[in-house]
RNA sequence: GCCCGGGUGGCGGAAUCGGUAGACGCAGCGGACUUAAAAUCCGCCGGCCUUAAACGGUCGUGCCGGUUCGACUCCGGCCCCGGGCACCA
């Protein structure tokens, strides 16, 4: 036997990429006549290095790209960087490096990366959203939401850091406690800019039913998240005073069971009583201790104290008592709540904690009356203890309520949402300038030049903007002050799918180019993004629509959320407090018989550390993987194949990096095998041999051709490898030759979009085709799928006692006796009456006994 | 706390519409080749019972219950893990 030339991954990925470089491979461009596929993976943060998470979204978004290029479409796939952001500004302050510096170093080094990937980016399209090129046009299209009234401005509360003097992001708060001072951090409201998204809550609502190819559980999140609920507002006067205060509820059935009203620390009614009552001030004071994180404000001990003040009820006139409460924010909704004790179970505990009485007003619509005293009856029922709406079910009394509530001028009705504004505004330096101008007279207006350039040699110290610390940015003289907040990072990756389509236009934000490319046929991206990022850009889609510079009412055709890369966490605790986290592959860790974790060290110090938890791979919990080594050890191919392989694309795949070397042996033989193959020969006539290798071949073809299309690529590789399995065998022998190059020629197209090397260099070097890239996508022969026999097996009452195998054309009643005299059946139904008997053609014959 | 997912051998996972649970791979074990190792190739591989072995039996898809001839799959209740909760991206 000739001597094989060994597969070296490293020459031959080399000589794959360059051979796409100089054929320009993957440059697209509009062609009306040829269908288009706009495939997008969501562009990077550039912290530093690209870790598994990057590489299997990537990976999974370039199998699809290529997929649909070998179906022949003009794809498009670009990649750019979502470079603004806190850790660039985190980086700054632990290394005194700019921000700017540190973000473009990082982005030089992701980029190598990927290509050392071979993704089939067309990197002449490549976008960075701190480049002015970009953000310019953010700035623009901020001044026209202006001009439409989109944009306002209004206090909005967050954490402050009361030693760093500093606004810190809810990640920044830990256990209520700044992470760097360590000091306990504030609620504190300053005037913000927010976009009016609640405009648009309907139809994002709406549009959600017309996505059919998102996945179901994604469109559940938006629309719980955007949360529509009907319900009446309601007017409580106060005695004494001629204030009011609103609350809204979905359950006004309830109504007849308010005892107690809580309002926020920052209510207009509390104002005026703090001065004058020491101990109300110091519960307000407490009020607004710890962050505003929603998990941190539902979780917290719910407090309350008593304002003095009685509400009187709107429909039976009772006074009940007003609470100030720790868990009512200003900032949402009225501002002001309820509390309806017997029927809310928040409210139970509330009235549990500070004695307040609980009235019940609705009875089970079945069986006895509930027992409120273990806890309240959120259930709706038939109105009891209500007055003239007693006997009403909980439906019709949320009605007759409501109408006695107008009808009285106490209330109205309201359709609400739990979907708030958007605050776009952050006191952050690294992110694009909001172009608005603070006037001499207090006035605002929007920038008289664009575009707002940032400065980019400023360098933050933890206490705050520098960019409020930079007259040369902010003073215009003569009064006038430029805005120093900047925008939030959710506004540059909402849009930046629209502006690949026209990287380089100078006139405007979009041109017409986005018509042909846009919407994005397959959006790619982690499913932590499912809410946020994909609502913000499905509403910013809408804002540019309505700004004439696209036409689609949705911007993500398909949506693939690819499950996250989790890895295990590791920390210490430093002297303040704050915590240091450790990457997995530093440390060592002893595991008991279950695989839990006994004891975890730093392999530098030996010293223990401490186990956070497996989490999503981040930045800040340092728990990243490098996959460099891995493409270093076995080339990018054996990584590509690894990460479609270990999971499915949509699950979570926690990291271990067993299992890589089996992929690494798949591509081994077959290269082995293609090469002891040889160069193609003989005919080209479509074959027709029905044997078992052909049967094989085509139905795992069969398979992975649905597992294409049904995006399950763990499974088409498992085909694949089951096809090589079959031609294995048949490599030696002379006469099987055509059927092994009919096998690897369908196993070479099938593999191209997930190992797009291998695959190029053995299709040319052994005389497939010119370029694969350009191959047809290979079709299943029906003739290989027939099968004479069939193997079934036989039940009895539904538990497997025999295996048949019979000829498939096999009709039931012959199947039905065939079954019954198979020799291990009959002790089983021996001396017993058949009840039924159930066939499953080509599957199974269950015997049913008495 | 609320919303959305997930839980199948030692491990990653498969089972597409309720129809033979464990495909494909990893690890492990046994064998071939080799002076040896690596690499490669061949075979075995959920637990328990029975058996010389095969055949066979039985339990088994987080837990408890239900529907069905038949349940990883459907229904009810629970436990655990992951994601999101509006300033991480």
């Amino acid at each position: 036997m000739t001597q094989i030339t060994p597969y070296c991954p490293q020459q031959v990925e080399a000589d794959a990429q360059a051979h796409w470089q100089t054929t320009r491979a993957f440059q697209a461009t509009e062609d009306p006549e040829r269908e288009k596929f706009y495939c997008l993976s969501m562009f990077p943060y550039p912290s530093g290095k690209l870790h598994m998470g990057h590489v299997r979204n990537y990976t999974i978004g370039d199998v699809v790209a290529r997929y649909q290029r070998m179906l022949g479409k003009n794809v498009l796939q670009p990649m750019g960087w979502d470079a603004f952001g806190m850790p660039a500004e985190n980086a700054a302050l632990k290394q005194g490096q700019a921000p700017a510096d540190w973000t473009r170093a990082n982005i030089a080094d992701m980029k190598r990366q990927l290509n050392r990937l071979g993704f089939a980016y067309d990197w002449e399209r490549e976008i960075a959203t701190c480049d002015t090129d970009y953000y310019r046009w953010e700035q623009w299209l901020f001044t026209r939401l202006v001009e439409k009234g989109l944009v306002y401005r209004k206090q909005a509360t967050v954490n402050w850091d009361p030693v760093d003097q500093t606004v810190l992001a809810n990640e920044q708060v830990i256990d209520g406690r700044g992470w760097r001072s360590g000091a306990l951090v504030e609620r504190r409201d300053i005037p913000q800019w927010f976009l009016r998204i609640t405009d648009y809550a309907e139809e994002l609502l709406q549009g959600l039913d017309q996505l059919t190819a998102w996945p179901e559980q994604v469109r559940t999140m938006q629309r719980h998240w955007i949360g529509r609920s009907s319900g009446v507002q309601i007017r409580f006067d106060i005695v004494g005073q001629a204030d009011q205060v609103e609350i809204y509820t979905t359950r006004p059935d309830t109504v007849m069971g308010v005892t107690c009203l809580a309002i926020a620390a920052e209510h207009p009614l509390v104002t005026p009583l703090v001065q004058q009552h020491a101990d109300l001030a110091s519960f307000v004071r407490n009020c607004q201790q710890g962050g505003v994180a929603e998990a941190e404000l539902e979780t917290m001990e719910k407090c309350g104290y008593p304002l003095g003040l009685q509400a009187i009820h709107p429909i039976s006139g009772d006074y009940v008592p007003i609470y100030v409460a720790n868990f009512v924010l200003m900032s949402y909704g009225t501002g002001a709540v309820m509390a309806v004790p017997a029927h809310d179970q928040r409210d139970w505990e509330f009235a549990r904690k500070y004695d307040l009485p609980m009235r019940q007003v609705i009875a089970p619509a079945e069986g006895t009356g509930a027992d409120i005293s273990q806890g309240a009856c959120t259930d709706p029922g038939v109105l009891i203890n209500s007055g003239s709406f007693d006997g009403l079910t909980s439906a019709a009394a949320c009605d007759a309520i409501a109408d006695w509530l107008i009808r009285h001028d106490k209330g109205s009705r309201q359709t609400r949402y739990r979907l708030r504004d958007w605050s776009v505004s952050r006191q952050r330096y690294w992110g694009c300038p909001i172009p608005m101008v603070h006037q001499a007279d207090g006035t605002l207006q929007t920038a008289d030049e664009l575009p707002v350039v940032l400065p980019e040699d400023l360098v933050p110290d933890g206490t705050g903007s520098p960019l409020k610390k930079s007259p040369a940015f902010y003073n215009l003289g003569a009064g006038r002050r430029r805005e120093t907040d900047t925008l939030d990072t959710f506004f540059a990756s909402s849009w930046y799918y629209a502006r690949y389509c026209c990287p380089d236009a100078g006139q405007a934000m979009l041109d017409e180019r986005v018509h042909y490319w846009l919407p994005v046929d397959q959006y790619v991206g982690g499913v932590e993004h499912a809410i946020l990022h994909l609502l913000y850009a499905r509403f910013f889609n809408k804002l540019l629509r309505d700004e004439g510079l696209l036409h689609c009412d949705e911007p993500f055709t398909r949506l693939l959320t690819q499950g996250m890369v989790v890895a295990e966490t590791y920390y210490r605790v430093q002297p303040d407090g704050s915590r240091d986290w450790y990457n997995p592959a530093e440390v060592r860790v002893e595991k008991d018989q279950q695989g839990r974790i006994q004891r975890a060290w730093l392999s530098a110090d030996g010293q223990p550390v401490i186990p956070g938890g497996t989490e999503k791979m981040s930045k800040s919990k340092n728990n990243g993987i490098d996959p460099q080594r891995l493409i270093d050890q076995y080339g990018a191919d054996t990584v590509r194949l690894y990460v479609m392989f270990s999971a499915p694309p949509e699950q979570s795949l926690t990291w271990s990096d067993t299992g890589v070397a089996g992929a690494h042996r798949f591509l081994k033989r077959l290269w082995t095998i293609a090469y002891q193959t040889g160069p193609v020969s003989g005919t080209t006539e479509p074959l027709t041999d029905t044997g078992p290798v052909r049967h094989v071949l085509h139905s795992q073809l069969q398979k992975a051709l649905s597992d294409y299309e049904r995006q399950h690529y763990n499974t088409v590789i498992s085909a694949c490898m089951s096809m090589l399995n079959a031609l294995q065998p048949l490599v030696s022998e002379a006469t099987a030759r055509p059927v092994v190059q009919e096998g690897l020629s369908i196993l070479l197209r099938l593999l191209a979009p997930i190992t797009p090397h291998i695959t190029h260099h053995l299709w040319s070097q052994l005389g497939y085709g010119p370029d694969i890239l350009q191959a047809d996508w290979p079709q299943v022969d029906q003739a290989a799928l027939q099968q004479k026999q069939v193997q079934m097996a036989i039940q009895v009452n539904g538990k497997v006692r025999a295996q048949l195998t019979i000829a498939a054309d096999t009709d039931e009643s012959a199947l039905r006796q065939a079954a019954q005299v198979h020799e291990n059946v009959q002790r089983f139904i021996r001396d017993r009456t058949i009840r039924r008997i159930i066939v499953v053609p080509g599957r199974l014959v269950n015997i049913v006994m008495v």
